[in-house]
DNA sequence: ATCGACGTTGCACTTAGGTGTAAGGTCAAG
DNA sequence: CTTGACCTTACACCTAAGTGCAACGTCGAT
């Protein structure tokens, strides 16, 4: 037990460069555990968790500040659940608005594509003013 | 009739920043017309125009790259409708990769929210849970 | 003629999340 | 004991779309 990695073994086990590793312990986001007599970084499975929580959320938009609050980094309380809540909700706000802006604009780019298609002479393309017919 | 505007008459026109309109120029996305006897740049109608669909187009993801490209800047071809075709296709299945993402996105932090919300007590948030047991 | 608002240039800096490079140290195998 | 794979550091650089600043020129009104 207590699985030791270097950093290109737990580079590989989460699929991510070692240079992402080294910029994420300069960012305080991911600090190795030990280090060897040689100086090399050991990690644990601890850190292996943590980093698999910082792609997925990394996936769901958060930004690496963000995460570090949500990992009770740099918080003056131990993980706040209170904070955390509000950076939920916060985000989640940010995504349904994207999704509101995305249908948006695929709506205008279907109708843009829709159009391009039916003119089958190459001369003027009705994309800009399909583009400029659209007030923001 | 041929309207002149200063830079600032512009950038007030369109609600951009003049220090932008100097940096579209620099990446020779919008170049004013012609420059007055002080040499203070003087754009027309057709630069207002312009702008404003580098504006909707940049709302509608495109960078500011694909948007010359969109212009028939730096284009071999006059504004040849096949590229602009295959890049508004191509913009078309990034948003719509994006809306599914997002969807997914918003489902988790849904999830997380219920799960932090119905948790009264503030130990141990089950925020990082939810977002661990979403494998990527 | 001088004031203030506006314009000009060039150059450096910003944010976020890394990537690249040089110069060197460590480790296991043969 | 050397070779090659791996590791270390510090530092610079990258993209995109701008922003900020210094130093100086111009314009219209008083």
């Amino acid at each position: 037990m207590a699985k030791q990695y270097t950093i290109s073994q737990l580079a590989k086990a989460a699929d991510v460069a070692t240079t992402t590793l080294r910029y994420y312990e300069r960012v305080g986001l991911i600090v190795p555990e030990d280090r060897s007599r040689g100086n090399y970084r050991l990690y644990t499975d601890e850190s292996l968790r943590r980093l698999r929580f910082v792609r997925t959320a990394q996936a769901t938009g958060f930004t690496l500040d963000d995460i570090k609050t949500l990992l009770g980094i740099e918080s003056d309380a131990p993980a706040g659940c209170n904070e955390v809540q509000t950076l939920i909700e916060t985000r989640l706000a940010e995504v349904q608005q994207k999704l509101r802006d995305l249908r948006q604009v695929q709506r205008v780019l279907a109708t843009s594509l829709t159009k391009c298609r039916e003119m089958r002479n190459p001369a003027s393309c009705p994309v800009i003013d399909t583009l400029n017919e659209t007030s923001p």
